[in-house]
DNA sequence: GAGTCTTTGTGCACGCGTTCACAAGGACAT
DNA sequence: ATGTCCTTGTGAACGCGTGCACAAAGACTC
């Protein structure tokens, strides 16, 4: 070390930007990959590289943190698995409930994911009073009345929601009233919680729509590349249903 | 209304920021339901309430899609959905294929959402033989090795991912050799691609350690004002394995 | 111990996204 | 018609995130 001189940027665990957390579990998987392969340290060109981002930016991101490389040589790579762990709250074990036992509940609760890294799933929960004490993934189902009591007697902080969107919101409220501050929401249903409840969330539909929407374009500019006359696409070329990339058919207008 | 005809603000399908595309899907799905209870019109206040978003930040967004509100009024439902629709290309079916049929690939079969807004699961895909022929929702799982003449055949161009992490890598590369220019993928790892070949990713794991982040600031925050002030409810100094937020132990430091 | 080489850490500039605040525009009543 | 009232559409300012480019700093050689 010897480095060991200063460096405490005032931005310390207390600034760190908000798109720097979001690739801190980025990094670490990385990290936690090579320390597997037993690489002792890492340049941030390679750690980059296998994170999927610039170099730049690794190396602003890890900045925020401290000064934990060294120069010419790199990061070791132990130190930096900790580093991270310690700043996302990884070395404390954060119990779960997942709530709305389904097929997306049940596969999450056998998601190996979870005990791996810092999580734990303290119980699942489902409104289907038959579901009650059913195993899933070695875990009983429990139902949702006991929901503020599992809550409390496990300390639980971090919620899980899996229910169809329509009962979203009401177990959201029911969460937050017990004390969690924390959701990740799966249900296509956006939340209302009160100021300082974080809510993250999964949506399958808005992931697909937004590729769409970058697949129509890029169908667009290859149509419109192919026909030396932009004029008149529209070719038969492609799937059937298709549509002009401006195909303004009124369809329905407004009154 | 009236107000139709004209209106062909130059900024057209071409400039619309990647941030107002991912809130597209939002305001169509609240607009899906205002129309559902055959709400006519509906002012940017209310519809950004809906969407959770601010009222400025959804006016500036439909600004890119042109003037299709108005005002003293507000937007007709009707005619967004459909202008949204077809922005995000969703008058189109785009079929799509999911690799990988464990636990997660098979929540998704299942999910309803897919058929209702513009998807079809054009077929379920799976490297372990044992599961070729078996029906998952419906839908027949095939292998792996038919993966091309499906993607082919059915003129797939999203790709959907729910393999092990493991085999992530290996199964983007057949699908983007076989021509898919869209994925989403839901295993854990960075994937690859080549230029013009979208991917967006679905990780629980990083999702859960980014609320862990915020959760471990909340509460040395608490902690912090405890000290000064007594809180209401919260019983114990929290779960087992509590560290400050500054613990500075070196536990391993680099050579 | 001096010099070279490698890689970090960061100052700076730029572009995107967000928010404010208000003029422009249209409906509706009189 | 004319005036009032309401809501949209947007110019402008600001802040965050990104990437470049380089000086600082340690390791390694001779």
């Amino acid at each position: 070390m010897a480095t060991g001189r200063n460096h405490r940027p005032a931005t310390r665990s207390r600034g760190i930007p908000e798109a720097t957390v979001a690739r801190l579990p980025l990094y670490l998987r990385a990290l936690t990959a090579l320390s597997e392969r037993s690489v002792p340290t890492v340049s941030s060109e390679e750690l980059a590289s296998a994170a999927g981002v610039n170099s730049a930016k690794l190396r602003k991101d890890f900045s925020y943190l401290g000064s934990y490389g060294t120069r010419g040589v790199g990061y070791d790579v132990e130190y930096l698995v900790y580093q991270i762990s310690r700043e996302l709250g990884l070395t404390q074990d954060w119990p779960v409930v997942i709530v709305g036992i389904g097929n997306l509940g049940a596969a999450l609760a056998n998601y190996g994911g979870f005990a791996s890294r810092g999580f734990r799933v303290a119980a699942l929960i489902d409104a289907d009073p038959s579901m009650s004490g059913k195993q899933v993934a070695g875990i009983p189902v429990r139902h949702v009345d006991e929901l503020e009591t599992i809550i409390h007697t496990n300390g639980v902080s971090i919620g899980v929601i899996t229910t169809p969107g329509g009962a979203a919101q009401q177990v959201c409220d029911r969460l937050v009233a017990a004390g969690i501050t924390s959701i990740l929401n799966f249900a296509p249903t956006v939340l209302q919680v009160p100021e300082g409840v974080d809510v993250r969330k999964v949506d399958l539909s808005i992931e697909l729509q937004i590729l769409a929407f970058h697949e129509q374009r890029k169908a667009a500019e290859d149509l419109s590349r192919e026909t030396a006359a932009p004029d008149r696409m529209r070719v038969p070329a492609e799937q059937r249903g298709e549509q002009g990339p401006e195909g303004d058919v009124p369809a329905v207008m407004p009154a």
